[in-house]
DNA sequence: TTGACTAAATTGAACGATTGACTAATATTT
DNA sequence: AAATATTAGTCAATCGTTCAATTTAGTCAA
C-alpha cells in the first residue's frame, strides 16, 4: 500500500489549516486574520494557503465547508429521529401535537448542548458575519444546513400548533423558537454576564434544557391562537 | 452669537467622525476598519481621528458612547412607562399579571421597532461582536444600558409568571424571551431568506409585532410551571 | 532492490500596497 | 496674541500574494 488512501501529504496540510482559520478567523474575524497568524497556528508555511486554497477567500470558503460537514453531523441523529417518527405520524390531532412537541424537544435538546462546545465558538462568529452581508459562503451555508433545519423545524411547530406549515406565522414561530436558543450563541457576554455564569458549563446547559423544556409545553400545550 | 452653545467647530467634527465610524466600524469590524476610511466618509482629515479621540480606540469607545446614548433614548419611554406604572401595581395577582403582560408588550414593541431602523443595523454587530470578546467598550454598554434592562425585563417576566425574580429560571426565561426579537437583528440573512423578505419594513414589522404577541400571551396567559 | 524520472508539496524571501500613528506647518476661532 | 482646529506628509510595521528553489513521495524500467 503506497498509497495511503484519501489521507496524503497534501490533506494532512488542508486539514490543519481549515481548523486553524476556523480558531483565528472566528477570533478575529475575516480582515484581521492574517494569513500568517494562520498558517503559525497550523505549523505550516504561510505560502501553503495560496498553494492549497488560492489565497485567503479560498481557505475562508473551506472553513465554511468545514462548518457545513460538522454541522450536518452534528444534527443528523436529531434530523434522522424527526423523520424516521414522521413517517408514521398519528392521525389523532392529540397525539400529533404530543409527538411533535417531542420531536421538538429532540432537536432543541441538541441544538442547546451544542452551545458549550468548543467548535460553536469559532463557527458562531463566521456565520454571524455572513448574515449581514452574505456572501458566497452564507449561500453555500444556508443552502446546505440552515434551510433544511429551518424547514425541519416549521414542519414540527406546524404539526404542533395546528399554523399552516407555509404560512408567515408559522414561519416566524419557528424563526422566533430558534431565537430563544440561539441568544445564548450570540449573546454569551451579556448573558453570562446576566446569570452570574462563568462560562458555559455542564449545569448550566441543564437548566437552559429545563426551562426551553417548560416555555415550550407552556407555549404548545394549549390550541394555539392563529393569526 | 460667536458660540454657538456647545455646538462649536471641533463638536461638529467629533460628530461627523462618530457617525461615519459607527457606520465603516460596523460593516467592517474595527480591525478591517481602516481610520483613513472613517475620515474619508466623515469628510474629515484622517488625523482629527488623533487629534480628537487619541486615536482609533478612542474612535471606537466614542461610538459606544453614542450607542448608549441612542439605545438609552430610544427606549426611555418604554422603561418610563414600566416604572410609573409599576409605582402602584394591582395586589391582585391576576391584575398584577395582566399589567405585567402588557407592560412587557410594550417594551418589546419598541424594540421590535428597531429592528428596522438604520442605526441598528451598524450597532448590532459592534454589539455582538462585544459578547464574545468583552473589551472596555462592553463593559460601557453593559453596565449602561443592558444591566438595567434585562432587569427591568426579570421583574415583569417575575410578575407575570409568579417566578422569583430573583431566580435564575426567571433570568434564563427573560434572556430567551429576549431572544426571539433578538434573532431578527442577528439572523437576518437567514430569516430574510426564510421569510421571502426583501429587508425588513414596516409591515414585516407588524408581522413580527403580532406573532410575538401572540406568544406571549399563550406563554404567559396561565399558571406557569416552576423549576 | 535499485536508481533515475516526475509530479506534488513545501520553503524562505521578496514584492507592492495599506495600515495606525505621528509631526510640523497652517488656518480658524476666541 | 493665544488657544483651538485642521492640513498634508512621513514613518515603521504589517498585510496578502507571488516566485524560484528545494524537498518529498510515487512510478517504472532495469
Amino acid at each position: 500500500m503506497t498509497t495511503q488512501k484519501t489521507v496524503s501529504r497534501g490533506d494532512h496540510t488542508r486539514e490543519r489549516l481549515v481548523l486553524a482559520a476556523l480558531e483565528v478567523f472566528g477570533r478575529a474575524g475575516f480582515d484581521a486574520a492574517s494569513t500568517r497568524a494562520i498558517a503559525e497556528v497550523a505549523g505550516v508555511n504561510q505560502a501553503l494557503i495560496g498553494y492549497h486554497f488560492g489565497g485567503k477567500q479560498g481557505l475562508y470558503i473551506g472553513v465554511f465547508e468545514h462548518i457545513i460537514d460538522q454541522m450536518r453531523r452534528r444534527m443528523a441523529p436529531a434530523v434522522e429521529q424527526v423523520t424516521s417518527r414522521l413517517a408514521a405520524a398519528p392521525q389523532s390531532a392529540e397525539e400529533r401535537r404530543e409527538l411533535a412537541l417531542e420531536l421538538l424537544m429532540g432537536v432543541f435538546d441538541t441544538f442547546t448542548d451544542m452551545i458549550g462546545e468548543q467548535f460553536a465558538a469559532g463557527s458562531t462568529r463566521l456565520i454571524l458575519r455572513e448574515q449581514r452581508d452574505p456572501t458566497e459562503a452564507f449561500q453555500l451555508l444556508y443552502d446546505n444546513v440552515l434551510a433544511g433545519m429551518l424547514s425541519v423545524l416549521t414542519r414540527l411547530v406546524a404539526m404542533a400548533t395546528g399554523l399552516d406549515e407555509t404560512s408567515e406565522a408559522c414561519r416566524i414561530r419557528s424563526v422566533m423558537m430558534i431565537g430563544q436558543v440561539l441568544v445564548f450563541y450570540v449573546a454569551r457576554g451579556s448573558t453570562t454576564r446576566f446569570l452570574n455564569w462563568d462560562g458555559v458549563d455542564a449545569d448550566n446547559i441543564a437548566a437552559l434544557k429545563q426551562q426551553f423544556r417548560l416555555v415550550l409545553e407552556t407555549q404548545l400545550s394549549q390550541g394555539v391562537a392563529t393569526s
